[in-house]
DNA sequence: GAAGTGGATATACC
DNA sequence: ACTGGTATATCCACTTC
């Protein structure tokens, strides 16, 4: 039986004391396949370097030996081979230790208390991976296979209630290249569910909607009088379960996607089935919804892959993102361009019949925004999965220090290296008390406003020195050796190896093939090579991070402490370069610098630009980031220095750069955002204060006036942690404290909102009142206090920027402030 | 009782 | 606890004179 198959999820199960992979997948007829296939499972031992043939003779009979029965499983050494492998970048020859079954690897590893065996490794990586790298049966790639159809009866008749088209026992496998266009369209279904009590399990499922591309559906068991004909009405929630059950299943889509549905819709599903003793057995073998445990839940459902767009977006999107908050309904707007419909939600007991006709609106709209998302995350879902070459559903939960590491695993056996151990507690403990190494560089900048600039930057900067300087866990040196880099930290020297070790070979090729994928979407663009770029770009960023990870298995924070050592140093010389060809640098933060241009044209700039790139070592490379008509640095709010990170840039295309700013700031309220950017704006446009001033003065009056709206006004704070946990009485607590008071859902993440209000003893003012106690949400009735909103929102936001006109809203600041206010 | 200082907290930059 | 360090700024509690 031969067929084409692109594998999508991959599981394993255990017979006869083995482990079996199950892998599914689809064919070119768009029909679900399963593919069974045996695996053997080995771990190495890493031999000290100097042991006798003789000796490693004798080990391999004593190791053979090993037999266990743990938990009614009867595991024995199967076979042993033996190998010359690296491991950290050095030959040792290892054994190749075969057992019966992968869970008790640990344990065997465990019995191996040989002198001779200086490590054990390769028996912390999970069996998909392992099955992945040594099949080379990669997800989300085509191959051409061929295997013989499952016998109904084999492994206890697991072919028998499978849902999928065929169930194959694979014998061969061989990858095939396939135009992208007449690649793999998945089949998709999103869901979303509404509910009485947000609390797991607490209150009844009111109704879930499920989208796909031929269907748009929301099932709920209230009867309304001309519900709209997407809703179909069951009799009660059990009902309405087994209704949403018998959906799923007959339509057998490859992904089921919610939005935080690992953390809500699917648990809330799953608890409700409980209650009415249902088995939420959505899996193609019947099979329930499974929980992993980790930090976050994850939903896992056997045949089906449940993605969690959210979790996939704060890896991958998050950091392009402006949206404030990741909620469905900013993201979808500011990705999609389209909102959540408006809706007030009520418990249901105080619904009328036209708000369920809204709700059910409503909840149609959700599923609909998260399947178009999902459509629009796929290209990155898919590559991100080739990528890394792990499964869709572990590399879309994964955070980026996993990924790289995903890469790193996969990657390894061109360097005939054997996988180094995962931390234990106790090492991770201790590696978390490390002391901080230094950082990036960052010039202060001297305040003013400034014209004709560029910018230049480094690409990929850390991870170009990590390549370059060969800085890694294994290529660091024990002492000096002939030919070693020497860097210097903190008048402590460390050494490394001029001999390239795996980890900077890997990065080098990472920035080659993000570089490379850049320029064919240049060339050619595509959904498809836009994502394999930036998937790329994202690891490279990830990899110099990850070696100052803590829970990473190639922790290495003096190859850190180097990388930042060696581009301190680097950019400094760079600056003192630019300075001295008759240009001016006036800001600097790590990779990047803004230099005046003086005299000099634009193309002489870039000619000096290729001169300086001359002199740089290995793949590090300085590029043009822009050109830029005019530039503003503003003072710190205290004292005459100017403030890093702080900036804002106009280009010759009249384009915005704004960095640092409260603009940019979503805990400073909507008026004083708005004023900073406007006024910024005028300034760089016009190249002087005089327009920005007057609209200042303007906006004063308005509030002076009470002329501003509330919502302008609102204050937004994120909750990090638990109410109980924090230490100090800041406003945003004082606020979430009232929320809870009033019964208003309060969670972790969210953004608290709130604004200040007049004092109640305002008259005497003697001793103001803290401004917590000032707090009111953001619905509550009551006036703004006008000094607040002036003395600690609007003129903070502005005053550094008139100071380098030499407008002198400072003496304001000064205290004099209640009385050169009224000169507005 | 005003002024200065430092801790806790949030958020941004790269 | 789930990449790293650098930096600004607010509010508030506390100390100091």
């Amino acid at each position: 039986m031969e067929t084409e198959f692109i594998p999508i999820d991959y599981d394993y199960f255990d017979f006869n004391g083995k482990n079996y992979i199950q892998i599914i997948g689809k064919n070119n007829n768009h029909k679900k396949i399963c593919l069974i296939d045996s695996y053997e499972p080995y771990f190495w031992a890493v031999l000290h370097k100097d042991v006798k043939q003789k000796t490693i003779d004798k080990l391999i009979k004593e190791i053979e030996k090993i037999q266990l029965d743990e938990k009614g499983r009867a595991t024995k050494v199967e076979k042993i081979e033996l190998h010359t492998k690296n491991y950290l970048g050095t030959s040792y020859p290892c054994l190749k230790i075969f057992v019966t079954n992968f869970k008790d690897a640990h344990a065997i590893a465990d019995k191996l208390g040989y002198k001779e065996i200086f490590k054990r490794r390769g028996y912390d990586l999970s069996l998909i991976t392992k099955y992945i790298i040594d099949k080379k049966l990669l997800p989300l790639n085509w191959y051409k296979i061929s295997g013989e159809i499952l016998d109904i009866s084999e492994f206890g008749g697991l072919a028998n209630n499978l849902d999928v088209e065929q169930v194959l026992k694979l014998e061969k496998a061989q990858k095939i290249e396939k135009l992208e266009k007449e690649a793999f369209n998945p089949k998709i279904i999103a869901y979303d569910l509404e509910v009485d009590n947000l609390e797991i399990g607490k209150g009844e499922i009111l109704m879930i909607s499920l989208v796909s591309e031929n269907l748009k559906k929301v099932l709920t068991w209230k009867k309304i009088q001309n519900a709209p004909e997407f809703v179909e009405t069951l009799k009660d929630e059990s009902q309405l379960i087994e209704r949403f059950i018998e959906i799923v299943k007959k339509e057998n889509p490859d992904f089921l996607t919610g939005y935080f549905s690992d953390g809500f819709d699917l648990p809330y599903l799953k608890a409700r089935a409980e209650f009415y003793k249902i088995k939420l057995n959505l899996g193609i073998d019947d099979s329930i919804v499974k929980f992993s445990r980790g930090r976050e839940l994850s939903g896992k459902i056997f045949g089906i892959v449940h993605i969690d767009l959210l979790r996939f977006i704060e890896t991958a999107y998050s950091q392009y993102l402006e949206s404030e908050t990741l909620s469905l309904n900013e993201v979808a707007n500011e990705l999609l361009g389209e909102k959540k419909l408006d809706f007030e939600i009520k418990h249901s007991t105080k619904l009328k019949p036209e708000n369920w006709r809204n709700y059910f609106e409503y909840n149609l709209q959700d599923s609909m925004l998260t399947y178009k998302l999902f459509q629009k995350a796929w290209p990155d879902l898919l590559e991100f999965s080739r990528t890394m070459q792990e499964p869709i559903f572990d590399v879309s939960r994964n955070g980026m220090s996993k990924n790289v590491e995903s890469y790193i695993i996969h990657n390894l056996e061109n360097y005939n290296e054997i996988a180094e151990k995962r931390p234990m507690h106790e090492e991770i403990s201790e590696r978390m008390q490390r002391e901080k190494y230094e950082g990036a560089f960052v010039l202060q900048p001297t305040p003013g406003l400034y014209e004709n600039i560029a910018m230049f930057d480094f690409t990929s900067y850390w991870p170009s020195i990590i390549a370059t300087f060969n800085l890694s866990k294994s290529t660091i040196l024990e002492k000096k050796q002939k030919n070693a880099l020497e860097v210097k930290i903190d008048e402590k020297k460390y050494y490394f190896s001029k001999k390239k070790g795996f980890f900077p070979l890997m990065l080098e090729e990472i920035i080659k093939k993000r570089k490379q994928f850049k320029q064919e979407y240049k060339d050619n663009p595509s959904p498809i090579l836009k994502a394999r770029s930036n998937a790329f770009k994202l690891l490279a960023n990830a990899s110099y991070g990850y070696q100052g990870f803590f829970g990473a298995r190639y922790y290495c924070p003096e190859a850190s402490a180097a990388t930042t050592s060696i581009s301190r140093d680097f950019i400094k010389k760079i600056i003192n370069k630019i300075n001295k060809a008759g240009y001016k640098a006036i800001y600097s933060d790590t990779d990047s610098i803004a230099l005046l241009l003086n005299k000099n044209s634009q193309s002489q700039a870039i000619r000096f630009l290729d001169e300086l790139n001359k002199n740089l070592p290995g793949i590090m490379e300085l590029e043009l980031e822009d050109f830029y008509k005019r530039g503003i640095w503003v003072t710190k709010r205290d004292g005459e220095f100017g403030a890093k990170k702080k900036y804002a840039l106009i280009n010759y295309e009249n384009k915005l750069k704004i960095r640092g700013f409260e603009t940019v700031r979503r805990d400073w309220c909507r008026l004083a955002r708005d004023l900073q950017s406007h006024i910024i704006k005028e300034i760089l446009t016009t190249g002087n204060h005089e327009s920005a001033l007057s609209y200042l003065k303007q906006i004063i009056k308005k509030i002076k006036n009470r002329e501003i709206d509330v919502r302008q006004l609102i204050i937004k704070t994120q909750l990090k942690k638990p109410i109980s946990e924090y230490k100090a009485n800041t406003p945003h607590i004082t606020a979430a404290r009232k929320m809870v008071e009033q019964e208003i859902p309060v969670d972790i993440g969210m953004l608290i909102e709130y604004y200040i209000a007049e004092s109640k003893n305002n008259a005497k003012g003697k001793s103001k009142e803290l401004v917590r106690d000032r707090v009111k949400l953001k619905d509550e009735p009551g006036n703004y206090d006008i000094e607040y909103y002036l003395n600690h929102q609007i003129l903070p936001a502005v005053e550094n920027i008139f100071r380098v006109f030499n407008i002198n809203l400072q003496e304001i600041a000064d205290g004099k402030r209640q009385k050169k206010l009224g000169e507005f």
